[in-house]
Parts: C-alpha cells; sequence; structure tokens
DNA sequence: CCGTATCCCTGGCGATACTG
DNA sequence: CAGTATCGCCAGGGATACGG
C-alpha cells in the first residue's frame, strides 16, 4: 500500500463514523439480511434495545443515506425500513472486516 | 451478497470494536503513513490529544495486537510505536472505505 | 520523554411512562 | 404499532499535575 493512497484514506473517517454507534452496526446486519423489517420486529431481534436507542439509531443512518423509512397509513401505524443501495453496498465492508478478522483472529 | 455470507459477517464484530473509540483510526492512520513514530510525535500529529487518552488508545490497540511498543533504555526513555503486520493489513479495510466514501459522497 | 494519577464533565445510552 | 418525552447513569475522554 504506497503512501498516497494511505494518505487520502482520511476520508474514510464518514465510513468511520457509521459504525461508531452502539447499534449502527447490528441494524445495519439486520437489514441486510432481512431487507425490510418494522420497527418491533428490529427491537427484538437486536435483543430489546431499548426504544430511544434504536429510534435514534434508524434516524441517524436515515439521515446518512444508509437506510428508507416508509410509513403506511395503517390503524395502528406501520413503519417499514430497508436499506438504500448505498446502505446494501455497506455490506462489502462488512463483508472484509470479516474476512480480515478470520485471517488474523487467535488460534490456538 | 448471498444470505449466508451476510449471517457470518456478525463476525466482523471485533474489527468493528478497534473504530469505536475517538482516537484508534487516527493513530492507526498515522503509522500506516510513517511506519514508526513516538509517543509525542503520535501526540503532535494528532492534534494535541491529552495524554490519557493517548495512553488508553495504544495500550487498547497493543492488547489487540495492532501496534507493538518498543521501550529503549535511554535517558529520558524513548519508546516507539508501530504498526504489526495485522495492523498494517487493516489498512486494506480502510481503504475500501474510502472507496465506499467516494463512491456514494454527494456531489453537487 | 513518556507516561501515571486524579478529578471532572459530557453525551450516549438505558429505563420507564405515555401518546397518536 | 411505533414511536416521543423524561430522567438518570456511567464509561470514555479532557485538563492538569506529578513521577521515573
Amino acid at each position: 500500500m504506497d503512501k498516497e493512497q494511505i494518505n487520502c484514506i482520511e476520508s474514510a473517517h464518514s465510513a468511520v463514523q457509521l459504525l461508531k454507534g452502539k447499534w449502527t452496526y447490528y441494524v445495519i446486519i439486520e437489514l441486510l439480511m432481512n431487507d425490510i423489517k418494522r420497527f418491533n420486529q428490529l427491537k427484538s431481534s437486536l435483543g430489546n434495545v431499548n426504544t430511544k436507542a434504536l429510534t435514534d439509531t434508524l434516524r441517524f443512518l436515515e439521515g446518512k443515506g444508509m437506510l428508507i423509512r416508509t410509513v403506511y397509513p395503517t390503524v395502528p401505524a406501520t413503519v417499514e425500513y430497508e436499506l438504500t443501495l448505498k446502505g446494501k453496498d455497506f455490506g462489502r465492508i462488512l463483508q472484509q472486516m470479516k474476512d480480515w478478522n478470520d485471517k488474523w483472529e487467535i488460534k490456538e
């Protein structure tokens, strides 16, 4: 890896930010696996996150253009979340992280 | 990306943890660019992090096998930090994050 | 020079109750 | 069902001073 490349890596910063939150990573994984999920489906899948943490996370990812929130005017309300193309493409990064981890984890 | 692949991505978890800390990312970048740096060199490169935050970060990364800490018994003490092979290989992930970001960032 | 030792403070997150 | 609204905690970081 040459120096110029590395120098430019600083622009990885905004991608890194996406993984700072405690739940962002798990939400993305869930939506990669299931395409579409409703609020409470996500909530139970993630082992009962509290509602505030989950809504904060979803709003954050929506703001970053990672997912789409769709509200259906039913009673009671139905809301579906799914990844955008950008969000789905992020899966490649997670895949590479997995590969890296498998490669370097301690074996005994 | 098929479902089985995605399911396994959960093992990306420990790679994700490496980016949670406020300074881990920047330390790795610095050491990718410079191979070897001493404590105060890192400190000033990172825009004067406070000492505690930096030592915590360095100890954390050392514990994860990302870097090597070498102490030279000079007076005053000299300490050098450099990435391990594992740490250097992590650069590929950051590179891909940069590529992803360039691909999807908003242009206007 | 390279930290350790304190103290402090903030914001991310949790628990819970309540609404359209 | 899908949140919003409060309140509170506490771990991660910051500022500073001191030690080998």
